[in-house]
DNA sequence: TTGAAAGCGCTAACAG
DNA sequence: CTGTTAGCGCTTTCAA
């Protein structure tokens, strides 16, 4: 009863045991037509009697398919700690697997968080495990995108890569997030507005802040503090009490992200300030930390749900035909007005 | 010059290459001795030249070996949020991976949140993707153990399961731990004393609770009132609210997670509670979480990293001797004493 | 020490 | 509608 498990059934007893052959029983399992319903019946059968399951990489080799596609999330400095403690990759890998598991087509996620992780990753995609990639990065050098794009694997990026090469990604634009941030601020009344900035060698940190400072700006603005962050709850902390010591007078505030907003806000309650009474705070990504603040955080949508679907679909796409050419597509975020501004 | 990404070069292209068999290549990409000092240097050559990468369906369907596993993650409700926001999983991957990333083997992670990811899961794994997996499971009447370890997949859990099942597992001894929470809150003067539990339908936090009553009751303390939460720092901030509006004059307090502490601790601050003055409080994991207390959090170490890189160990062992009977290993807790106890 | 050859389990023409 | 057959790329006896 057990020693199936010795050496698995194969394609060849689902044959013996429904008296047909291996290419019929091939295909009832997958689905082609042309097969007597009444045979299928009995294959069925017989698959369910001998236990059969296939052999993927016996299918693999022949269809050059794996069904299965990586979620490669690459970092350094802290990087577990990083990645399981933002709620940002949480819904990554809800909306690329909400996706997915329809179609049928595996999820793996993979972690890269130094040079011979990265190594190995690119070895295991190299070698044939999956069918492409997925490639969420956190930080700016990051070779990663470029190894891939190279290794010839169909690979799809969230946000745009730092360095021009040729791959498909999908981005927020966030110079225009960042301005709904300054437009609602100063429409509020704010007089003196700062901002917390997510690290200044990414992308899409400088975009927000560029973003934010040209809106001010054209509202009169000269002149805008900003201390930067990494991202994290904790130096959201560390950048509101620097922001506040130097600028104690500030009634408006953009947080390049919920998490560090988080953290600003915490500071702003310990010393005393009331939210939005003395100062306003507006933070960016609508994840479940802005729920989690006190007051609930008026925030910018960032859909990284749809964003990421949207991810499988492209790669999905590419995967289907290697020869098409990277495709980049660009999300609008919207104002989310809750009550910390 | 890109055109080998068309079809990738084989044994058969590096052999003519090199002008020696396809056997000899196999045996230096193996690094099987008998070869030719010679030869090897030729054939090395040969493999950079063209630039080859084994085939890993082609060896799988061979050897019988992937070389890389599974970490699953299996859950319900809130999962993906709660997986990536509690510092414990990135603890579990950073232990297996700093294991298995020296031998070679690759890790994937997979993500098991409703039924039907859980059936792909199971597919996956049955149709030989990885050689065996690692299972962590947050929810009591998980069906995902026992059907792992019925498809006959070398297997190795976090945490005894609670329906016994022939399966190996790693686990920490969760009632010794409790203990000395208990010992060290008596010891510090504490008189009234209570405790946040986990959701009492997981083993491990029933351990705690009953392990902490048990020791209480052994200082004379029979009566320690008790809320439970579900691990979150919001559950541990609704049941320090409860807790505080039943039992105000509590003096110490021992929570079964850290993160569940975090949250006890900023409500105790709230209400104007000085810690450890008038209020002890003992968490247990001594993550991440434990360390952004204020004031550092006195906690019970769980050695999460090392346990995971046993679960490693144990299942490598497995895979090698599928035959090798179930095994446990349990660990120890060490009280850890910081500021908040 | 090296090469020839037999499969691993499956799919996909190609006949029938 | 079904069976036969030729590989997919690799490892591994078995000879040489």
């Amino acid at each position: 009863m057990r020693e199936d498990r010795v050496a698995s059934p194969t394609l060849e007893d689902v044959a013996r045991a429904a008296g047909v052959s291996r290419a019929t029983v091939s295909r009832v399992i997958n689905g082609i037509r042309n097969v007597d319903p009444s045979i299928q019946e009995v294959v069925r059968r017989a698959i369910a009697e001998v236990g059969y399951v296939p052999n993927r990489a016996a299918r693999q080799l022949v269809t050059g398919k794996t069904g299965s596609i990586a979620l490669i999330v690459s970092g350094a400095g802290q990087f577990f700690a990083r990645v399981f403690t933002d709620p940002f990759f949480g819904r990554v890998v809800e909306g690329i697997s909400g996706h997915l598991r329809p179609l049928g087509v595996h999820l793996v996620l993979m972690l890269a968080e130094a040079a011979d992780a990265r190594a190995q990753v690119v070895d295991y995609v190299r070698q044939g495990h999956v069918d492409g990639a997925i490639l969420v990065t956190t930080h700016a050098d990051d070779p990663l995108p470029a190894m891939l794009a190279e290794s010839g694997t169909p690979v799809v990026l969230f946000a745009r890569p730092d360095q021009p090469i040729p791959i498909s990604y999908v981005d927020l634009a966030h110079g225009a997030g960042a301005r709904m941030a300054a437009d609602h601020l100063v429409a509020r009344g704010c007089e003196r507005v700062a901002t917390i900035s997510g690290p200044l060698d990414v992308l899409a940190s400088m975009e927000r802040l560029s973003g934010f400072r040209e809106a001010m700006a054209r509202h009169g603005h000269a002149y805008v503090p900003s201390v930067a962050g990494n991202f994290t709850k904790e130096s959201g902390e560390a950048a509101m009490t620097r922001l506040l010591a130097d600028h104690p007078q500030i009634d408006g505030l953009f947080v390049a992200n919920d998490l560090m907003a988080q953290g600003a806000l915490e500071v702003a309650a310990a010393r005393g300030l009331r939210i939005p009474r003395d100062l306003r705070v507006v933070g960016f990504d609508d994840s479940t930390a802005a729920l989690a603040c006190r007051p609930p955080l008026t925030t910018i949508r960032h859909p990284v749900e749809d964003m990421s679907a949207e991810m499988s679909r492209l790669l999905l796409a590419q995967i289907e035909d290697p020869s098409r050419r990277p495709k980049s597509v660009i999300f609008e975020p919207e104002l989310v007005v809750r009550e910390s501004a």
